[in-house]
DNA sequence: ATGAATCTGCGAATTATTCGCAATTAGTAT
DNA sequence: ATACTAATTGCGAATAATTCGCAGATTCAT
Protein backbone atom coordinates (compact mmCIF):
# COMPACT_ATOMS: atom_id res chain seq x y z
CA UNK A 1 0.00 0.00 0.00
CA UNK A 2 2.99 2.42 0.37
CA UNK A 3 6.08 2.51 -1.68
CA UNK A 4 9.22 3.58 1.06
CA UNK A 5 10.27 5.80 -1.90
CA UNK A 6 6.99 7.84 -2.10
CA UNK A 7 8.05 8.94 1.37
CA UNK A 8 11.93 9.10 0.94
CA UNK A 9 11.46 10.91 -2.43
CA UNK A 10 10.03 13.89 -0.67
CA UNK A 11 12.47 14.52 2.05
CA UNK A 12 10.33 12.35 4.93
CA UNK A 13 11.79 9.70 7.16
CA UNK A 14 10.65 6.57 7.02
CA UNK A 15 8.54 5.39 10.13
CA UNK A 16 6.47 2.79 10.75
CA UNK A 17 3.85 5.62 12.06
CA UNK A 18 4.08 7.57 9.29
CA UNK A 19 3.95 4.74 6.83
CA UNK A 20 0.82 3.35 8.77
CA UNK A 21 -1.00 7.03 9.31
CA UNK A 22 -0.69 7.11 4.98
CA UNK A 23 -1.31 3.51 4.53
CA UNK A 24 -4.56 3.82 6.95
CA UNK A 25 -5.52 7.64 5.14
CA UNK A 26 -5.69 5.33 1.39
CA UNK A 27 -7.49 2.34 3.07
CA UNK A 28 -10.41 4.51 4.99
CA UNK A 29 -10.92 7.55 2.86
CA UNK A 30 -12.35 10.47 4.29
CA UNK A 31 -11.66 9.77 7.66
CA UNK A 32 -10.66 11.75 10.90
CA UNK A 33 -7.47 12.04 12.81
CA UNK A 34 -9.16 9.95 15.38
CA UNK A 35 -10.43 7.48 12.89
CA UNK A 36 -7.17 7.46 11.68
CA UNK A 37 -5.71 6.43 14.83
CA UNK A 38 -7.93 3.98 15.71
CA UNK A 39 -7.58 2.25 12.23
CA UNK A 40 -3.48 2.49 13.11
CA UNK A 41 -3.45 1.01 16.02
CA UNK A 42 -4.71 -2.18 14.94
CA UNK A 43 -1.28 -2.75 13.58
CA UNK A 44 0.50 -0.30 15.86
CA UNK A 45 -1.42 -0.23 19.32
CA UNK A 46 0.82 2.27 20.92
CA UNK A 47 0.40 4.94 18.36
CA UNK A 48 -0.11 8.35 19.96
CA UNK A 49 -3.07 10.68 18.48
CA UNK A 50 -0.47 13.48 18.02
CA UNK A 51 1.73 11.78 15.93
CA UNK A 52 -1.64 10.96 14.12
CA UNK A 53 -1.96 15.19 13.91
CA UNK A 54 1.93 15.67 12.99
CA UNK A 55 2.08 12.98 10.11
CA UNK A 56 -1.09 14.29 8.22
CA UNK A 57 0.23 17.63 8.38
CA UNK A 58 3.29 16.65 6.93
CA UNK A 59 2.01 14.26 4.52
CA UNK A 60 -0.15 17.26 3.34
CA UNK A 61 2.54 19.29 3.15
CA UNK A 62 4.16 17.18 0.66
CA UNK A 63 1.06 16.52 -1.50
CA UNK A 64 0.17 12.97 -0.62
CA UNK A 65 -2.82 13.65 1.59
CA UNK A 66 -5.80 16.44 1.59
CA UNK A 67 -8.07 17.73 3.88
CA UNK A 68 -11.88 19.04 3.83
CA UNK A 69 -13.99 20.21 5.56
CA UNK A 70 -17.38 18.37 5.86
CA UNK A 71 -20.49 19.11 8.23
CA UNK A 72 -19.24 20.11 11.50
CA UNK A 73 -15.76 21.30 10.92
CA UNK A 74 -13.39 18.50 11.79
CA UNK A 75 -11.11 18.07 9.73
CA UNK A 76 -11.33 14.78 7.11
CA UNK A 77 -8.51 13.59 5.54
CA UNK A 78 -8.20 11.38 1.92
CA UNK A 79 -5.45 10.22 -0.58
CA UNK A 80 -4.31 12.95 -2.65
CA UNK A 81 -4.46 10.64 -5.85
CA UNK A 82 -8.13 10.11 -5.10
CA UNK A 83 -10.69 11.61 -7.75
CA UNK A 84 -11.75 14.98 -6.28
CA UNK A 85 -15.47 14.80 -5.77
CA UNK A 86 -18.20 17.28 -4.52
CA UNK A 87 -19.24 16.44 -0.73
CA UNK A 88 -23.26 16.87 -0.45
CA UNK A 89 -23.30 17.54 3.23
CA UNK A 90 -27.05 16.94 4.92
CA UNK A 91 -27.30 18.84 7.74
CA UNK A 92 -30.44 16.74 9.15
CA UNK A 93 -28.97 13.38 8.99
CA UNK A 94 -25.35 14.09 8.43
CA UNK A 95 -24.76 11.72 5.79
CA UNK A 96 -22.13 12.80 3.21
CA UNK A 97 -22.53 11.84 -0.57
CA UNK A 98 -20.80 12.68 -3.36
CA UNK A 99 -20.96 14.33 -7.09
CA UNK A 100 -18.85 14.23 -9.37
CA UNK A 101 -16.56 17.35 -10.07
CA UNK A 102 -18.23 18.35 -13.41
CA UNK A 103 -21.42 19.53 -11.73
CA UNK A 104 -19.39 22.66 -10.59
CA UNK A 105 -17.76 23.34 -13.43
CA UNK A 106 -19.37 26.38 -14.79
CA UNK A 107 -20.04 27.61 -11.08
CA UNK A 108 -16.09 27.34 -10.56
CA UNK A 109 -15.21 28.90 -13.52
CA UNK A 110 -17.53 31.73 -13.10
CA UNK A 111 -16.02 32.57 -9.62
CA UNK A 112 -12.67 32.92 -11.64
CA UNK A 113 -13.71 34.97 -14.43
CA UNK A 114 -15.70 37.00 -12.12
CA UNK A 115 -13.97 37.47 -9.06
CA UNK A 116 -10.54 35.66 -9.61
CA UNK A 117 -10.95 33.46 -6.73
CA UNK A 118 -9.65 29.76 -7.88
CA UNK A 119 -11.76 27.27 -6.00
CA UNK A 120 -9.89 24.57 -4.11
CA UNK A 121 -12.83 21.87 -5.38
CA UNK A 122 -11.15 19.24 -3.22
CA UNK A 123 -11.90 21.50 -0.17
CA UNK A 124 -15.21 22.12 -1.68
CA UNK A 125 -18.40 21.32 0.76
CA UNK A 126 -22.36 22.02 -0.18
CA UNK A 127 -24.59 21.76 2.82
CA UNK A 128 -28.17 21.07 2.54
CA UNK A 129 -30.40 18.31 2.67
CA UNK A 130 -30.34 14.80 1.02
CA UNK A 131 -33.16 13.64 -0.99
CA UNK A 132 -34.01 11.03 1.53
CA UNK A 133 -34.64 13.68 4.51
CA UNK A 134 -36.13 16.10 2.14
CA UNK A 135 -38.89 13.06 1.53
CA UNK A 136 -39.70 12.64 5.94
CA UNK A 137 -39.89 16.17 5.90
CA UNK A 138 -42.98 16.05 4.09
CA UNK A 139 -44.57 13.16 5.99
CA UNK B 1 -33.38 47.42 16.69
CA UNK B 2 -35.62 44.57 18.58
CA UNK B 3 -38.65 44.32 18.23
CA UNK B 4 -40.09 42.57 21.44
CA UNK B 5 -42.93 41.08 19.82
CA UNK B 6 -40.25 39.23 17.15
CA UNK B 7 -39.31 37.41 20.31
CA UNK B 8 -42.83 37.07 21.59
CA UNK B 9 -44.58 35.82 18.89
CA UNK B 10 -41.99 33.02 18.46
CA UNK B 11 -42.79 31.69 21.95
CA UNK B 12 -39.25 33.15 23.42
CA UNK B 13 -39.02 35.08 26.60
CA UNK B 14 -38.02 38.90 26.39
CA UNK B 15 -34.54 38.96 28.22
CA UNK B 16 -32.02 41.76 27.69
CA UNK B 17 -29.55 39.21 27.02
CA UNK B 18 -31.25 38.04 23.79
CA UNK B 19 -32.66 41.12 23.00
CA UNK B 20 -28.77 42.44 22.99
CA UNK B 21 -27.70 39.42 21.57
CA UNK B 22 -30.55 39.09 18.47
CA UNK B 23 -29.43 43.03 17.98
CA UNK B 24 -25.63 42.32 18.00
CA UNK B 25 -25.79 39.61 15.62
CA UNK B 26 -28.35 42.32 13.16
CA UNK B 27 -25.17 45.07 13.70
CA UNK B 28 -22.42 42.80 13.55
CA UNK B 29 -23.08 40.19 10.69
CA UNK B 30 -21.11 37.38 9.86
CA UNK B 31 -19.67 37.31 13.58
CA UNK B 32 -18.14 34.61 15.59
CA UNK B 33 -20.23 33.69 19.64
CA UNK B 34 -17.16 35.68 20.85
CA UNK B 35 -17.45 38.39 18.89
CA UNK B 36 -21.23 38.62 19.69
CA UNK B 37 -20.47 38.16 23.15
CA UNK B 38 -17.75 40.76 23.19
CA UNK B 39 -20.37 43.51 21.36
CA UNK B 40 -23.13 42.63 23.46
CA UNK B 41 -20.75 43.17 26.90
CA UNK B 42 -20.83 47.22 25.80
CA UNK B 43 -23.80 47.67 26.99
CA UNK B 44 -24.15 44.56 29.56
CA UNK B 45 -20.89 43.89 30.72
CA UNK B 46 -21.87 40.53 32.73
CA UNK B 47 -23.30 38.34 29.97
CA UNK B 48 -21.89 35.33 30.01
CA UNK B 49 -20.50 33.25 27.06
CA UNK B 50 -22.89 30.34 27.54
CA UNK B 51 -25.92 32.69 27.45
CA UNK B 52 -25.06 33.74 24.07
CA UNK B 53 -24.07 30.33 22.80
CA UNK B 54 -27.33 29.38 24.02
CA UNK B 55 -29.45 32.46 22.67
CA UNK B 56 -27.98 31.82 18.98
CA UNK B 57 -28.70 28.32 19.31
CA UNK B 58 -32.51 29.59 20.12
CA UNK B 59 -32.57 32.68 18.11
CA UNK B 60 -31.60 29.82 15.41
CA UNK B 61 -34.40 27.75 15.89
CA UNK B 62 -36.67 30.05 15.60
CA UNK B 63 -35.75 31.34 12.51
CA UNK B 64 -34.33 34.74 14.10
CA UNK B 65 -30.44 33.95 12.96
CA UNK B 66 -28.45 31.59 11.10
CA UNK B 67 -24.95 30.66 10.96
CA UNK B 68 -22.55 29.16 8.46
CA UNK B 69 -19.26 27.90 8.40
CA UNK B 70 -16.28 29.74 6.80
CA UNK B 71 -12.64 28.40 6.68
CA UNK B 72 -11.57 27.52 10.01
CA UNK B 73 -14.95 25.69 11.04
CA UNK B 74 -15.41 28.07 13.87
CA UNK B 75 -19.68 29.24 13.11
CA UNK B 76 -20.86 32.73 12.28
CA UNK B 77 -24.15 34.10 12.85
CA UNK B 78 -25.76 36.58 10.86
CA UNK B 79 -29.51 38.15 11.10
CA UNK B 80 -32.09 35.81 8.97
CA UNK B 81 -33.33 38.83 7.26
CA UNK B 82 -30.39 38.93 5.73
CA UNK B 83 -29.66 38.90 2.13
CA UNK B 84 -28.21 35.38 0.97
CA UNK B 85 -24.98 35.46 -0.29
CA UNK B 86 -22.26 32.89 -1.02
CA UNK B 87 -18.93 32.98 0.96
CA UNK B 88 -15.58 33.12 -1.02
CA UNK B 89 -13.40 31.80 1.99
CA UNK B 90 -9.51 32.16 0.99
CA UNK B 91 -7.40 29.40 2.42
CA UNK B 92 -3.90 31.56 2.10
CA UNK B 93 -4.99 35.01 3.75
CA UNK B 94 -8.08 33.78 5.67
CA UNK B 95 -10.26 36.63 3.39
CA UNK B 96 -14.04 36.22 3.12
CA UNK B 97 -15.34 37.76 0.07
CA UNK B 98 -19.06 37.71 -1.16
CA UNK B 99 -20.96 37.00 -4.37
CA UNK B 100 -24.66 36.95 -5.05
CA UNK B 101 -25.65 33.83 -5.08
CA UNK B 102 -26.77 33.63 -8.28
CA UNK B 103 -24.17 32.78 -9.54
CA UNK B 104 -24.42 29.42 -8.01
CA UNK B 105 -28.50 28.83 -9.55
CA UNK B 106 -27.46 26.45 -11.80
CA UNK B 107 -24.74 24.79 -9.93
CA UNK B 108 -27.62 24.41 -7.06
CA UNK B 109 -30.30 23.42 -9.25
CA UNK B 110 -28.41 20.41 -10.96
CA UNK B 111 -28.23 18.74 -7.53
CA UNK B 112 -31.56 19.50 -6.77
CA UNK B 113 -32.37 17.72 -10.29
CA UNK B 114 -29.38 14.95 -10.35
CA UNK B 115 -29.31 14.06 -6.63
CA UNK B 116 -32.78 15.19 -4.89
CA UNK B 117 -30.58 17.45 -2.86
CA UNK B 118 -31.84 21.06 -2.05
CA UNK B 119 -28.88 23.07 -1.33
CA UNK B 120 -28.72 25.58 1.67
CA UNK B 121 -27.47 28.60 0.28
CA UNK B 122 -27.28 30.41 3.84
CA UNK B 123 -25.07 27.68 4.33
CA UNK B 124 -22.63 27.38 1.24
CA UNK B 125 -18.95 27.95 1.54
CA UNK B 126 -16.24 27.93 -1.16
CA UNK B 127 -12.88 27.51 -0.44
CA UNK B 128 -10.08 28.81 -2.52
CA UNK B 129 -7.67 31.09 -3.25
CA UNK B 130 -8.73 34.73 -3.78
CA UNK B 131 -7.65 37.25 -6.27
CA UNK B 132 -4.86 38.99 -3.98
CA UNK B 133 -3.36 36.01 -2.92
CA UNK B 134 -3.21 34.32 -6.40
CA UNK B 135 -1.43 37.17 -7.85
CA UNK B 136 1.46 37.03 -5.11
CA UNK B 137 2.04 33.74 -5.74
CA UNK B 138 3.10 34.00 -9.30
CA UNK B 139 5.90 36.68 -7.58
C1' DA C 1 -48.87 39.34 44.06
C1' DT C 2 -47.86 34.45 43.15
C1' DG C 3 -46.11 30.33 40.95
C1' DA C 4 -44.34 27.56 37.25
C1' DA C 5 -41.46 27.46 33.62
C1' DT C 6 -37.79 29.66 31.42
C1' DC C 7 -33.29 31.90 31.63
C1' DT C 8 -28.97 33.24 33.41
C1' DG C 9 -24.42 32.91 35.55
C1' DC C 10 -20.94 30.06 36.96
C1' DG C 11 -17.80 26.62 36.94
C1' DA C 12 -16.76 22.20 35.42
C1' DA C 13 -16.69 18.85 31.57
C1' DT C 14 -15.97 17.85 26.65
C1' DT C 15 -13.89 17.71 22.38
C1' DA C 16 -10.47 18.74 19.08
C1' DT C 17 -6.08 20.19 18.37
C1' DT C 18 -1.45 21.99 19.44
C1' DC C 19 2.84 22.41 22.03
C1' DG C 20 7.17 21.64 24.74
C1' DC C 21 10.40 18.53 25.87
C1' DA C 22 13.07 14.51 26.73
C1' DA C 23 13.98 10.03 24.84
C1' DT C 24 14.19 7.34 20.67
C1' DT C 25 15.17 6.36 15.94
C1' DA C 26 16.34 6.93 10.88
C1' DG C 27 19.57 8.00 7.66
C1' DT C 28 24.42 9.51 6.76
C1' DA C 29 29.09 9.76 7.25
C1' DT C 30 33.02 7.25 9.07
C1' DA D 1 29.69 -1.99 12.10
C1' DT D 2 29.79 2.68 14.71
C1' DA D 3 28.80 7.10 15.72
C1' DC D 4 26.48 11.31 14.95
C1' DT D 5 22.89 14.63 13.83
C1' DA D 6 18.52 15.80 12.85
C1' DA D 7 13.97 14.20 12.52
C1' DT D 8 10.43 11.89 14.92
C1' DT D 9 7.80 9.95 18.69
C1' DG D 10 5.35 9.62 23.13
C1' DC D 11 3.62 11.92 26.80
C1' DG D 12 1.43 15.13 29.37
C1' DA D 13 0.10 19.73 29.63
C1' DA D 14 -1.95 23.78 27.28
C1' DT D 15 -5.44 25.91 24.27
C1' DA D 16 -9.61 26.86 22.18
C1' DA D 17 -14.30 26.22 21.28
C1' DT D 18 -18.41 24.59 22.91
C1' DT D 19 -21.58 22.18 26.04
C1' DC D 20 -23.56 20.83 30.45
C1' DG D 21 -25.50 20.71 35.26
C1' DC D 22 -27.36 23.15 38.63
C1' DA D 23 -28.89 26.73 41.83
C1' DG D 24 -30.68 31.15 41.88
C1' DA D 25 -32.99 34.90 39.32
C1' DT D 26 -36.40 36.50 36.08
C1' DT D 27 -40.35 36.53 32.95
C1' DC D 28 -45.04 36.12 32.15
C1' DA D 29 -49.70 34.31 32.88
C1' DT D 30 -53.00 34.23 36.46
Amino acid sequence: MVNPHELRERGLRLTPQRELVLAAVRELDHATPEEIAEKVRQTHPGINLSTVYRNLETLENVGLVQHSHLGHGGASYHAAEELAHLHLVCGTCGSVGDAPIETALSFVNSLTEDYGFRTDVSHFSVYGTCSTCSQAELS
